[in-house]
DNA sequence: CGTCGCTTTGAGCCATATCAATACGCGTGG
DNA sequence: CCACGCGTATTGATATGGCTCAAAGCGACG
C-alpha cells in the first residue's frame, strides 16, 4: 500500500501527464476513485512519439491494445478493391484508435502518423483484467465505444447526403472544435494531411477538394495556404455543413 | 439453486428460445457457463410482438435497455434539418438495436417496426450488473460494440464512395446474407420498407433507386415487383456492389 | 368506384468526376 | 547557390451520374 504522501505525489504526476494528454475528460472517467486511476495508470504505456509516416499497426496486426491520441494525429486506411488508400478516419489528440479491433482480434485497417505524433497505449488485455473490479471503467469503456458509434453514424449521415462543400466545411468545423477544447485557436491551424487523404475520408475527387478550398477563400470563409488554414467566418462555415451532428442535438 | 432436472429443462426452452431467435452465435457468448447463461436469460425480457409502424423507442427516450431483434425488421432514424426522416439503418433478427445510446444515456434515433417484429429487451443496467461478474460477458459486450463500429465504418465508406447501383446492390446482398444465415432464401425476399426509406438510408433519391431496380431486372440481375425481390444474379450484384466489406477481408 | 399514398417513368439540369495541363515547393546533386 | 526533378496542388475543359420537377400508373382500402 502507497503512503498518503506517495499518493498524493503519484496523482500529480498523473493528473499533469493526463491534463498534458487532453484525454483527461474521455478516457479518465471522473466517477473513479484513486486507487483505480493509479491501477489504470500503471497499464498504460507511454511511447515514444512517432514521426511522419511511422505506422501505428498495419492491417492485419493482432490486436493487443488501444491507443489514445496525445498529441499529433494519425490516419487510418484500408486498401480499396484497385489497391488505392481508402482513408477510414483522422484520429485527433483526445480520441481513441483501434476499437475496431476488437471484435476480430487484429486491426481491420492501417494507421499511419500524419505528423509527429505521441499516443498513450493501453494493453487490452489488462485493461478488461483491472475493469471487472473497478465497474466505473467498464462502463466508461462501454461508454467511449458507444460514443465512436454515435460518431460513425453522424458521419455515415452526411456522407450519404451532403454536398462536397458540407463535407468539407464539417471536417474542418471538427478541426476546429479540436483546437478549442484543447485551448489552441479554433480558427488557425495546419492541416496535417494530404489534400488526397481529405478527398479520400471525404469520398470526393483531389480536384473537388482543391477547388473548394480556392472557392471558399474567394467568398471570405476562409484563408489557405498549402497546409495552413485561418477559418475566417465560422458561422457561415456552420452554415455551409449545415446543423451538423443532428444526432446529438435530440436528447 | 434449482435441481440438475429443472436445469435441464431451462436450458432446453433457452436454446429453443435462442435458436429461433438466431441469435445464438452473437448476443449469446458460447463461452458463457451454464449458469451464466441462465442469468443472462432471467433479466431478458421477451416482449409481445410489435406491429408494423409501431415505436420500439422515441428520439430522445432515456435509454433503459437494448434491444435484439428476433424477427422482423426495425428502422431506427432522426430528423434532417428539414424536418424529414432520415433513415440511420435498417435492423434485421439477430442485430442489436440502441447501441449507440448508451453514451448520452437516451436514444438519438427513433426506432419503429417495418413489419410484425419480435425483439428481446436486455435492461442495460442489469446487464452491466451481471457483466461485473461474468467475464467473458463483458468481453462479449465489447466485441459486438466494436463488430458495430467496424460496420458503421464499413457503410460508410460505400456511402461516400460507391456509385447508386453499387449501394443498392449491396444494400440487397446485406439482406441476402442475412436470410442466407437463418435458412431462409437468399435469393427471394420481401422488403419491408418503403423504396423512401430505402432511398434516405442509401443517400438516394427515390426515383433513383427505383429507376435502378427496372434497370437491375432489365439487366437480368433480378425480378421485383412492388416488395416483392428475388436475386436471379448474385456474382453480378456482387461484382457490382465491389468488393464489399473491404475491412473485414484483411484479417 | 374514387381517393390516397406509393412507385414508376420522362425530360432537363447541375454538381461533381474525369482527363489534361500547368504551377508550385521542396529536396537533391551538381 | 542554382538547376533539376518529383510529388503535390491548382486550374481548365468536358462528360456524366444522379437530382429535381412534373406527370402518370398502380394497389390498397374505404
Amino acid at each position: 500500500m502507497a503512503s498518503p504522501d506517495t499518493r498524493i505525489v503519484d496523482l500529480k504526476k498523473l493528473q499533469l501527464a493526463c491534463e498534458e494528454c487532453s484525454l483527461h475528460e474521455l478516457c479518465l472517467p471522473l466517477e473513479l476513485q484513486h486507487e483505480d486511476i493509479e491501477e489504470l495508470d500503471r497499464i498504460i504505456h507511454k511511447r515514444r512519439p512517432l514521426h511522419r509516416g511511422d505506422y501505428l499497426f498495419r492491417m492485419g496486426d493482432p490486436f493487443r491494445a488501444l491507443f489514445a491520441v496525445r498529441s499529433g494525429s494519425i490516419k487510418t486506411y484500408t486498401n480499396t478493391d484497385e489497391g488505392e488508400e481508402q482513408v477510414t478516419g483522422f484520429h485527433l489528440p483526445g480520441e481513441l484508435v483501434g476499437l475496431d479491433a476488437i471484435t476480430e482480434g487484429c486491426h481491420p485497417c492501417a494507421a499511419r502518423a500524419l505528423e509527429t505524433t505521441s499516443v498513450c497505449e493501453i494493453p487490452f488485455e489488462r485493461l478488461e483484467e483491472i475493469s471487472t473490479h473497478i465497474p466505473g471503467l467498464q462502463r466508461q469503456l462501454l461508454r467511449l465505444m458507444s460514443r465512436e458509434i454515435l460518431t460513425e453514424q453522424d458521419t455515415m449521415i452526411w456522407l450519404g447526403k451532403k454536398s462536397a462543400e458540407a463535407r468539407l466545411a464539417a471536417l474542418l468545423l471538427r478541426f476546429s472544435d479540436n483546437y478549442r477544447r484543447r485551448h489552441f485557436s479554433p480558427t488557425e491551424f495546419n492541416l496535417s494531411m494530404s489534400r488526397t487523404d481529405i478527398a479520400s475520408y471525404l469520398g470526393l475527387a483531389v480536384e473537388t477538394v482543391s477547388r473548394l478550398f480556392t472557392r471558399f477563400q474567394h467568398e471570405g470563409l476562409l484563408e489557405v495556404e498549402r497546409k495552413h488554414v485561418r477559418l475566417r467566418d465560422l458561422e457561415g462555415l456552420r452554415r455551409i455543413a449545415g446543423v451538423e451532428s443532428c444526432l446529438h442535438n435530440h436528447c
